[in-house]
RNA sequence: GGGGCGUUAGCUCAGUCGGUCAGAGCAAGGGACUCAUAAUCCCUGGGUCGUGGGUUCGAGCCCCACACGCCCUACCA
């Protein structure tokens, strides 16, 4: 058993989440966590919503709100779509907490004792009337070398030169018009050259394990030959303020929002920590080296976890070319492994808000079951390649997979319990195929708990569905329903024996993936209905004086082993009712429409 | 422009070290069964593995070029 941190990507607080964030960090996260904690390791899984940053304060100029309203908004809105489908954070929290600015301040003070943050004078642009920064992609102007009017800053979209937003023609504001100003700023970067071999030493170390996705690993290594410094620090007024004489007080000074996100998962582990009466027992996930941490995200993410949140891990502790000492966190654990994900498109294109390409969280999931989704993820989201997402194929998974294989074993099974017995019977003797079948459905316990673990998890779903179609088998060659002579009884009870046995055993393998289902299916099968614990969204104060906010958090010590459990005989089994809803091919047509615009 | 990843049956995808690796699921066609949300079970069809070269006794698997798609390109997050 090994102490794991699962630390899962953080959601940017600028709108709603759509089903492609999701598909990306939250689901893979939660299988493997769920499965982890069944797995008997020590879980720590935390994350929380990413609330700084120029998005964010453009997005609440839209919407006529300040910075903290807009950020208050859309944390408690992603909280409940998190909350909803099931993913089983110990803290989901948020980037606005006096203690999360707190953690960043002592790591940014870390990494600044440490001589690993170079003061350097930058050119750039700035909007005059707010004094911000204007990030390249927000000006806009005509194109230098091609004469296109809609080039922007960091790039000509009509001829595909990079530029440079200060040789744009007519440069202006995508935010306001104006005419942005370029000027002379200083800025702290964090001196990644100095990281850089300390930084290789650890990539060739991972990728030694073997167990890095090869684009992941390959990106990370290629994005280290051309390492530079890189700017930590922003001219803008909505961030965690340098803590430094003659930064600190600078209200238009701010860290950069990727230095602070990324810092998320330390403090939201400190956070926890603080909140469960043992404010120190984050140590055990970040201090111990023989400790596991596993990070989930989309690819657009790499860069930052495997390049920046390890430099300011590394240059907190003393670890590159200049030395230096940790201070009070101690050294800090590397990621173990950072697993990214590819992307999902939805009918083909790329999601897009402004384009309307989009399915929000919250619109599936008022209308379809959590588990479904769930499911189309798992067994076809985008995990080593991108992935689509299409109606059709959603309403295929779900029907003919989902609901003709796994539901319809259950609902058989409790349905001949229930009429033959009322309750689960005693078995008799075992004939060779009982064991049989169930040997193939407890093997399926070590063969999806492997592939979970190597994050695997179409495989592992795979795996479990073919034994699903075992039991299926299994069921349509003993023809249980044509024993109805007296002494008969005895092999009827057998074979309804093992194929309760056998949905209990599976439930328990596609529990981590499909939660809501499990808690259903072990209750038609006479259970509690608590196989699989459930995240509860839950409103607390701040630690440290500030506003108080929703979190995510949960008791998951419930779970149940991962191994089979022996059905107890003589549990009372009723007529069941469905545990899947089967989705009228007429779905596919109505959401088209929707998408388009009704 | 540079770097990376991908392109395998109608669809979605597996293919570890180059040698039964040409596969699975679904869809399609045929049959069986009736416990079950017309679900289940059995059988069958189907691909010159993006294109063009190369290395090799032998290549989806290695090399080169090209085409297409996607990600990154470090002040978007």
């Amino acid at each position: 058993m090994s102490r794991v941190l699962s630390a899962v990507a953080w959601p940017y607080a600028n709108g709603p989440r759509h089903i492609g964030h999701v598909a990306g960090f939250g689901v893979p996260s939660d299988v493997f966590s769920r499965y982890m904690r069944m797995a008997g390791h020590d879980v720590l899984m935390v994350s929380g919503t990413d609330e700084h940053g120029t998005p964010i304060l453009i997005a609440a100029d839209e919407a006529g709100l300040s910075p903290q309203e807009l950020a208050d908004r859309n944390h408690r809105i992603i909280a409940e779509d998190l909350a909803a489908l099931g993913v089983s954070y110990d803290l989901y929290t948020r980037t606005t907490t006096r203690n999360h600015h707190a953690v960043v301040q002592e790591l940014f003070l870390g990494v600044h004792q440490n001589g690993y943050f170079v003061e350097q004078t930058t050119y750039g642009a700035i909007s005059p009337s707010t004094g911000r920064t204007l990030p390249d992609r927000y000006i806009e102007g005509t194109c230098p070398i091609c004469g296109y009017d809609g080039a922007r800053g960091d790039q000509c979209d009509n001829c595909g030169n990079q530029l440079d937003p200060a040789d744009l023609k007519n440069p202006v504001s995508r935010i306001n018009g104006e005419t942005p100003e370029f000027v002379e700023t200083q800025h702290f970067f964090l001196d990644l050259p100095a990281l850089a071999d300390a930084l290789g030493e650890w990539l060739d170390e991972r990728e030694a394990t073997g167990l890095w996705r090869p684009n992941v690993i390959r990106f990370s290594q290629n994005i280290l030959k051309e390492i530079r410094p890189r700017a930590m620090t922003r001219d803008i007024d909505w961030g965690i303020a340098v803590p430094l004489e003659g930064w600190q007080d600078n209200p238009t000074k701010k860290l950069y929002v990727w230095f602070d996100a990324v810092i998320g998962y330390l403090s939201a582990s400190i956070e926890w920590a603080r909140r469960s009466g043992d404010p120190e027992a984050w140590r055990q996930w970040w201090n111990d080296p023989e400790a596991l941490s596993y990070y989930f995200m989309g690819k657009d993410n790499i860069t930052f976890h495997s390049q920046i949140w390890p430099a300011e891990l590394l240059a907190y502790g003393g670890k590159g070319a200049k030395g230096g000492e940790p201070r009070e966190y101690g050294e800090l654990n590397l990621p173990t492994e950072v697993v990214s994900s590819e992307f999902l498109t939805m009918e083909g294109r790329k999601f897009s808000s402004s384009k309307k390409v989009v399915i929000y969280v919250r619109d599936l999931l008022s209308r379809y079951q959590p588990d479904a989704f769930r499911y189309f993820v798992a067994a076809a989201g985008p995990e080593n390649q991108d992935a689509d997402f299409t109606w059709s194929e959603f309403v295929r998974r779900t029907n003919d997979e989902l609901v003709a294989g796994w539901g319809n074993l259950v609902n058989r099974t409790a349905n001949l319990i229930a009429k033959n017995f009322g309750e689960i019977p005693a078995a008799g003797p075992l004939a060779p195929e009982d064991e049989a079948v169930l040997g193939v459905v407890e093997a399926a316990f070590d063969t999806v708990g492997g592939l979970i673990g190597r994050h695997r998890q179409k495989q592992a779903i795979g795996e479990a569905m073919r034994a699903v179609g075992e039991v299926n088998k299994y069921v349509s060659d003993s023809e249980p329903w044509k024993l109805k002579g007296e002494d008969q009884r005895e092999r009827l009870a057998t074979i309804l024996h093992v194929m309760a046995q056998c949905v209990a055993d599976l439930n328990l393998v596609l529990a981590p993936f499909l939660p809501f289902s499990a808690n259903l299916v072990d209750a038609a099968l006479g259970g509690p209905g608590d196989v699989a614990p459930m995240p509860r969204l839950e409103d607390v104060e701040d630690l440290d004086g500030g506003a108080g906010y929703p979190v995510i958090t949960g008791d998951y010590s419930t779970a149940p082993r991962w191994e089979r459990r022996p059905v107890v005989v003589g549990t009372p089994v009723v007529k069941p009712t469905p545990v899947f809803t089967k989705l009228d091919p007429s779905v596919v047509e109505e959401e088209l429409a929707r998408l388009a615009g009704e």
